[in-house]
DNA sequence: CTGAAAGCGCTTACAG
DNA sequence: CTGAAAGCGCTTACAG
C-alpha cells in the first residue's frame, strides 16, 4: 500500500500520493524525492488498491457496455474488441452486461454498473435501430452504440447505412448495370439499417439517371434469401444487378442464383453489405459494404470518455470491400 | 447512503447494514426494526457504493475475463454470453479485457484487474489449445477456459473433442458409411481440437471394426477446405464419408463436391465440427457436432466462483446437430 | 517543498 | 437486540 511506499522511501503518503499520480511538478516536489518514491514504488511493487482510490475520488476508471445481445451476434461482437481497446488506450476497463433483450435484466445490470459508479455506459443494441431510451440510463452519463433515441437529441454511434447505401449503388453503375433489384426487407418497423440503406440505393441510383427495378422481400437469413430468390427466377424475373440487404441475404441469393444455372457476376452482379466473414467464404468473393463495428465501439468508448462531446449522432462511414461478384464494365470481373 | 437509511429508519448503521446484508436473523434483529429499515432503504432508493465495500470486505463481487480475442470470434463470442450470465446469476459482474495475444497487453490487463481487487478471473483464450500459465495469473484465483496449462493440473474448462470425435464417427457408421475421409489437420501445435478430434474419430470408427480411409490435409478454413477437397478430388480418390474438422472447411468441401458435381448426401454423406450457424446455413444443412460455447464460459465462471472447485480439467459434452447431410443407413436422407 | 489529518461509505469486532 | 467506534487505503484541502 501507499504508506509502505511513503515508509520506504521516507516520505509521507501525501507527498507520496502526488508524484505517483503524476502531479510532483505541480506540485514543486524535489526531483531526488521523486526518485526515491518512485523507486519505493517498484521496490515493493505497489499497485494502488482501486476501491480506496474510487470511493476519494467517486471515480472508478471503468465504464459499463450493456447489451441486448453483442456477444452472441457473429460479427457485431467486434464491437466488443473494439469498446475494450478503445477503453484499455484510455486506461479504463470494461464491465459488460447482457440482457438478452430482458427489459427487467437490463434494468438490474444498468442499476448494478451505477451501484460500482461507473464512469458512464455505452448501450448497445445487435441491430441498428432506434430505441425508447431506458429510465435507468437517464443521469448516467452514456452513450448508444448501434442505436439512436426516438424524439431525443442524444449521443449516439451508428454505421452510416445511408452512405453505405449510397456506395452500393454507384459500385453497380460504376460496372454497366442499369438494371438493379434489392433483395431483403427489414422484418422489424424500429430497424434503421433497411431503409437507410434502400434510401441510399435509390438516391444513388438516382444521382445516376437510374431507378430501382424493384425489390424481393424477404427476412434477412440465409435461408430465407434462397427461398424468396427462388421464387423470384422462378416467375422467371431477369436483374442485372442485385444488392442483397446483408451477407446472409446473398449467400441465399448465390444458392438460388447457382441452383437456376445462372453465374456471378456473369450473369448477375451481386454486392451486399456487413462485409462479414462470409463474403469471403463465398466463390466468388462477395463485394460487400463494411459494417465498421471494431471502430463504432471504439468511437462510442472515445466519446463516452471525451468531456467535450458534442452529444449529437455520429455515422462511421461505410466502405465497399471488393470482391469478385460485380461484372466490370467490360464484361469482365472487378 | 447507509448512514441516510439508518436515520431515517431511527436506527444505528450497524444495525441498518446488518438488515440489508440479510444478516438480521442471525444478529436476533426485532421484526419491526427489520421492515422499519427495509422501508426507508427503499422509500430512499438506497444502494450500496460498492468502493466502499470492497475496501472493507476486500470482495468486489467482480471477476476478470481476459482473452486473447474471444469477441472476434465469429460464435466463440457466446463464451461471453454465457459468462456473464452466470456472472449475473451469482451477483458478480464481468470486467473484460482482450489482449489480440501481445502478452504485453495481457500482462497489464492481469495486473489491472488485480488491483481492482477482483474476486478471481477467467482466461480464455479463442480456440482450444495448451499454454504455458501467465506468470501474472499465478497467486490469482482463476480458471481457464478453452484451454489447458501444460505440465502442471489447474482449474480448467474445454469441450470434450475426443467425445466429439467418436459422436461423429458414430453417426457416420450408424448411416452405414464405412469408407470415411477426414478433412482438415491442425495448423498449429499447441491447438488441441484437432488431435482429440481425430482421435475420437478413429476410436468410434474402430469400434465399428473400421479404419479410417485417409486424411486431406488443410488450415481450418473455406478457401482451404475448398482448395484442398478439389485438389483430393481431382487425383479421382472417393468416399462415402467425410468428416470436416470444422464447419468452415465443411462449408469449403460442400463447394468442391457441387463443382465436382457430386451431391450431399446422396453420393456423400458429411459431417463436422462446430454447430456453428454456418451448418444452418449450407443446403443440405449440415450435420455438426456442437461446441458448447455458452456452457463453457458459463462453467467456467461457476467454477471460478465456487469455493469448493476441484481444480482439474472439466470435458463438456458436444451433442451432434442432426442436419441432412448424413445419408440413412437405407440411402435416403437423415 | 512536505506533512498531519480528515474523510470517502461501508463492515464488523466489541461492548452493553 | 442495538450502537459507538475503528479501520479498509486512498486523496486532498490546509497549514507550515
Amino acid at each position: 500500500m501507499l504508506a509502505d511506499v511513503a515508509a520506504e522511501a521516507g516520505v509521507s503518503t501525501t507527498t507520496a500520493s502526488y508524484i505517483l499520480n503524476g502531479r510532483a511538478a505541480q506540485m514543486r516536489i524535489a526531483p531526488e524525492t521523486d526518485q526515491r518514491v518512485r523507486a519505493a514504488a517498484a521496490r515493493l511493487g505497489y499497485r494502488p488498491n482501486r476501491s480506496a482510490r474510487s470511493l476519494r475520488t467517486r471515480r472508478t476508471a471503468t465504464i459499463g457496455l450493456v447489451s441486448d445481445q453483442i456477444a452472441g451476434e457473429q460479427y457485431g461482437s467486434s464491437m466488443l474488441t473494439g469498446a475494450s481497446l478503445a477503453a484499455r488506450e484510455l486506461d479504463h476497463v470494461v464491465v459488460m452486461g447482457e440482457s438478452g433483450g430482458d427489459p427487467e435484466l437490463e434494468r438490474l445490470l444498468l442499476e448494478e454498473m451505477r451501484e460500482r459508479d461507473v464512469d458512464g455506459v455505452v448501450y448497445a443494441t445487435r441491430t441498428a435501430r432506434t430505441i425508447h431510451l431506458p429510465d435507468a440510463l437517464r443521469g448516467v452519463r452514456s452513450v448508444l452504440l448501434n442505436c439512436e433515441a426516438r424524439d431525443e437529441r442524444y449521443a449516439a454511434v451508428l454505421p452510416d447505412d445511408e452512405g453505405g447505401g449510397r456506395a452500393a449503388a454507384a459500385t453497380l453503375v460504376a460496372a454497366g448495370v442499369s438494371d438493379v433489384w434489392v433483395v431483403g426487407e427489414d422484418p422489424t418497423p424500429e430497424a434503421t439499417a433497411g431503409p437507410r440503406r434502400m434510401a441510399g440505393i435509390r438516391a444513388g441510383l438516382a444521382q445516376a439517371g437510374l431507378d430501382l427495378a424493384g425489390v424481393v422481400a424477404c427476412d434477412w437469413s440465409v435461408t430465407e434469401g434462397f427461398a424468396a430468390t427462388s421464387r423470384w427466377l422462378a416467375r422467371g424475373v431477369r436483374a442485372e444487378g442485385l444488392v442483397c440487404m446483408n451477407d446472409r441475404v446473398a449467400m441465399g441469393v448465390y444458392q438460388a442464383l447457382a441452383e437456376a444455372g445462372l453465374r456471378v457476376p456473369d450473369d448477375v452482379s451481386v454486392v451486399s453489405f456487413d462485409g462479414s466473414a462470409i463474403a469471403g467464404w463465398l466463390r466468388p468473393v462477395l463485394t460487400s459494404v463494411q459494417l465498421p463495428f471494431t471502430e463504432l465501439g471504439a468511437l462510442a468508448v472515445r466519446r463516452l470518455l471525451d468531456p467535450d462531446d458534442h452529444g449529437g449522432t455520429d455515422s462511421v462511414p461505410m466502405a465497399v470491400r471488393h470482391g469478385g461478384s460485380v461484372r466490370t464494365a467490360r464484361g469482365g470481373t472487378a
